[in-house]
RNA sequence: GGCCCGUUGGUCAAGUGGUUAAGACACGGCCCUUUCACGGCUGUAACAGGAGUUCGACUCUCCUACGGGUCACCA
């Protein structure tokens, strides 16, 4: 094909208000000036408003691969089709991700966007993909395509009629040979057209490419006359991908797998065009158990599927980062084990170690993640990071944890920094009842005491203890020691292998001592030791508490 | 239905022709222990099925089954 005097009137029918080449774009957009091996990638969400934890999982990679090799990542707006787009959404991506600590180097903003090679909305960029669908047009790679709904509709009857593959291709493309003068008629008479790609493919053509994930894959060559403007004159997102990632310079182009089946048309877009391929990274699917069988995370059955799940729940934002990274590069767990404080910047990820079948999100393996990253906290950040969870989905809770600031800190470093850490939550809305005791307002007097002790003992301890042995100086050994001291006063078993030999001999031991204590104090029989809880709450609600819990015997 | 991608224990997975087929999570047992949590030790458990290539196949080829994706002027 080649830029005949009738092709050049087409295009100028088509587009009379285009005035720019595509050269003159690249001189707008010339090559990034970076080092190299240095990768330009970018995400490029639909703005719906809703994020997806498949978006966070694709910004991660590219997010990864852009800044370990010095590039750039930015982000684009795929707003082509209007009917989706929702007011704030920017701002929603923006948010979203900022809060699992990925940041855009350039793109839009939810003001002006941010950039040299921008605008970073499509419907901004209306012209250039304009200007080159005139050059196309020129070229003889476009042509007009004036087919109604219905006209295609018939069209794919046929097909299926006549067992022909489905498409607009070779014979079924009917207005692939439109003259200037036809085309121009039905302008004049305001109808409605799609400028369409010229497919130099060949039935029965085969193509290969080397994935990055995927690795080596082959498929038909397409044939396919495929639309590159939609009839308001915005591309689809075939062509504004093939025309955006060559201006803005991409280097990795990082999607889901859904894009596998059209990706013969993007191939040969950049061939017919002339331009250099980026790499691509095709992406598996996360998957999800449903009634046995395994199938994609859904946004609308699944919580877990939206990216606010896990501020809601209270994930630290790093413990899902960390979880995304196991599943990405299989040796990074390794890694980490090794390097447990290393900055995530020292792993090289590599897009070729990830998994090409989809993974089932596993639930499980974040939450220990998370148990692991947050044991390793002190009291503080626990402290810091459950406020801030609590401020802003948690606001009773809030209210309680901030009214004393030190006495929350305090419980909160209970069994911390030691070599064998506790591990009592995995999220920040484990928080609120795991600190319930400690606050009059939230303290449950159900009292679950031993069922094995007669309530004459519960009372005589309720009242021994505080009478003769409980002093708020002692410290954790003497405390103990004196709990030792009533369980023997009281005939029970101090020697927890001597009464487990033989259980009969004693009328308890110095365990159901214990939890009559713990109960009493913390209203259950599961709490961390007894002595710190004591020592937060202080002498005077260790006593009233003693002594509520002998009153509602 | 056409085309494409995939299939190692319950889950995530290592593994690239010769391995006792790692490890992590989950689950079970034992130990530690004043409860809980932690920790230590330990156990159950896998190459979807069938042909072929080969001295030898989890690894290569083909077929089947199953799962997923896609067949728009949506992305």
């Amino acid at each position: 094909m080649e830029r005949t005097e009738t092709n050049r009137l087409m295009a100028q029918l088509l587009f009379p208000h285009i005035t720019k080449t595509p050269e003159d774009y690249e001189a707008i957009y010339p090559p990034r000036d970076l080092p190299k091996g240095a990768m330009v990638t970018r995400i490029a969400p639909s703005p719906t408003g809703f994020m997806h934890f498949g978006n966070l999982y694709g910004a991660l990679i590219d997010e990864r691969l852009a800044h370990q090799s010095g590039g750039v990542f930015y982000l684009r707006i795929e707003n082509t089709d209007a009917k989706r787009e929702v007011e704030g959404a920017v701002d929603v991506i923006l948010t979203s991700l900022n809060a699992f600590g990925l940041s855009f180097d350039e793109g839009a903003t939810a003001g002006e966007d941010k950039g040299a090679y921008g605008p970073y909305r499509q419907r901004d960029r209306a012209e250039i993909y304009q200007t080159i669908a005139k050059d196309l047009v020129e070229r003889g790679l476009a042509y007009p395509c004036f087919c109604t709904e219905e006209d295609l509709q018939a069209i794919h009857d046929k097909q299926e009629k006549a067992g022909a593959n489905y498409g607009y291709y070779g014979e079924w493309a009917a207005h692939a040979n439109i003259t200037v003068e036809e085309a121009k008629a039905l302008i004049d008479q305001g109808k409605p057209y799609v400028v369409r790609f010229r497919s130099p493919g060949k039935d029965g053509n085969r193509i290969k490419y080397k994935d990055l994930a995927k690795g080596e894959i082959e498929m038909p060559e397409n044939c396919n006359d495929i639309v590159l403007l939609k009839s308001d004159g915005i591309p689809t997102y075939h062509f504004a991908h093939v025309v955006d990632d060559h201006f803005m310079r991409t280097t990795h182009v990082v999607r889901g797998e859904e894009w596998l089946s059209t990706f013969p048309y993007h191939l040969q877009m950049f061939d017919a065009i002339g331009w250099e391929k980026p790499a691509y990274v095709h992406t598996a699917h996360m998957l999800k158990f449903d009634e046995g069988s395994k199938r994609k995370l859904s946004k609308r059955k699944d919580p877990e599927a939206r990216l606010t799940y896990y501020l809601q729940q209270g994930y630290p934002s790093a413990c899902v980062i960390e979880y995304l990274m196991t599943v990405l590069n299989s040796n990074f767990e390794e890694w980490r084990r090794k390097n447990p404080e290393a900055d995530l910047d020292e792993f090289k990820f590599k897009a070729e170690k990830m998994g090409i079948a989809g993974a089932v999100f596993d639930i499980d393996k974040l939450n220990d993640i998370s148990k692991n990253l947050i044991c390793k906290m002190s009291g503080e950040e626990v402290y810091v990071a459950t406020e801030a969870w609590a401020k802003e989905y948690n606001p009773e809770f809030h209210a309680l944890l901030t009214r004393d600031p030190a006495y929350s800190k305090a419980i909160l470093s209970i069994g911390r920094g030691g070599k064998k850490p506790r591990k009592d939550f995995t999220v920040w809305s484990d928080v609120p009842d795991y600190m319930a005791f400690f606050f009059d307002e939230t303290f449950t007097t159900d009292y679950p005491f031993p069922e094995t002790m007669p309530k004459e003992d519960i009372l005589k301890v309720l009242q021994e203890y505080p009478a003769n042995y409980y002093d708020e100086n002692d410290d954790q050994q003497t405390w103990f020691n004196k709990v030792k001291e009533l369980t023997e006063a009281m005939g029970y078993a101090v020697d927890m292998k001597a009464y487990k030999a033989d259980p009969t001999a004693f009328p308890g031991s110095v365990a159901d001592i214990s939890a009559v204590l713990r109960v009493a104090v913390t209203g259950r029989t599961a709490s961390p030791d007894t002595f710190a809880v004591m020592n937060i709450l202080g002498k005077d609600k260790v006593l009233a508490r003693l002594n509520k819990a002998a009153e509602e015997l």
